[in-house]
DNA sequence: TACAATTAGATTGTATACAACCTAAACTTT
DNA sequence: AAAGTTTAGGTTGTATACAATCTAATTGTA
């Protein structure tokens, strides 16, 4: 059998894997705030900018307007955003942080120290990874 | 604003990101097989463990069976896999590779070599990314 | 040996993801 | 300015993921 075609061999399977994983291990984390976690990484975008069209929005989370218009539509819904069709550019959708949503901030304060905890990676190799995967990243 | 909550400090983020991209990025070199990453992924089992348990193959590639068990009937509806409930243990339903299956695996042979020329690293980040996100995966 | 606890899959409900396609707006080009 | 092209979001359809729950089979135990 092809050793290349094996699970063990993959350079992919593993980063699906701790991907989806980490998520998993977000998720009670993030349920007492009402997030999920791409809303959560959608609200970080937000907690930052403040405001932004749904384009730049998917260009800094690699999401397409697919994935965000119903999820910024359930983000606005339960109250932390409001969406706004721009007047200079009637194609664009601007996203703008609400009252509530800079609120959740607070709330997501403690959540980073949590999920460090998690990650069963020495300071040194956390480092390495997070380089090795933003190098791979950037080249998208 | 809290450092820690800026997406550029997350170590998941990269890893999500970079999962979903690359998964992307196989779509179209498995799209001619009719296989989607999932069913590769669990294709690689087959190939190598010819008849399997749902609950092994779901600890082996980290997916439970509320995956599974769709997608495994698809991939049973395709003439892949066949399906069958164990006599020893009724509780267990094993999943074996047909004739079809094993045709698929020589279909695949050219996919890992195509997919290596996507990642942007060099030939040791790949190497340390490897072992690094197994240590994370093994501490799951 | 009854009976409680555990285990394996299946099912249901919710939330992504993304390709493919559609519409309207803005931009280019002739 | 009219026509063609590009761009931004929205919609539809398909395929995961996973928590929660259910059922049936098996195991552990008093």
């Amino acid at each position: 059998m092809n050793e290349k075609l094996k699970l063990e061999n993959q350079l992919c399977f593993p980063l699906y894997a701790c991907a989806k994983e980490i998520v998993r291990r977000y998720t009670p984390l993030l349920e007492p705030l009402g997030l999920t976690y791409t809303q959560y990484i959608a609200m970080m975008v937000m907690w930052e900018h403040k405001s932004i069209s749904v384009r730049d929005m998917g260009k800094l989370l690699f999401l397409d307007s697919g994935t965000l218009t119903p999820m910024l539509k359930k983000m606005e819904k339960a109250g932390w955003i409001s969406r706004k069709r721009s007047e200079e550019d009637e194609r664009m959708v601007m996203v703008s942080i609400t009252a509530e949503g800079e609120k959740l901030h607070d709330r997501a304060e403690a959540i980073p120290s949590k999920m460090a905890g998690c990650v069963a990676l020495e300071g040194d190799e956390a480092l390495q990874i997070y380089t090795l995967l933003h190098k791979l990243m950037k080249s998208f």
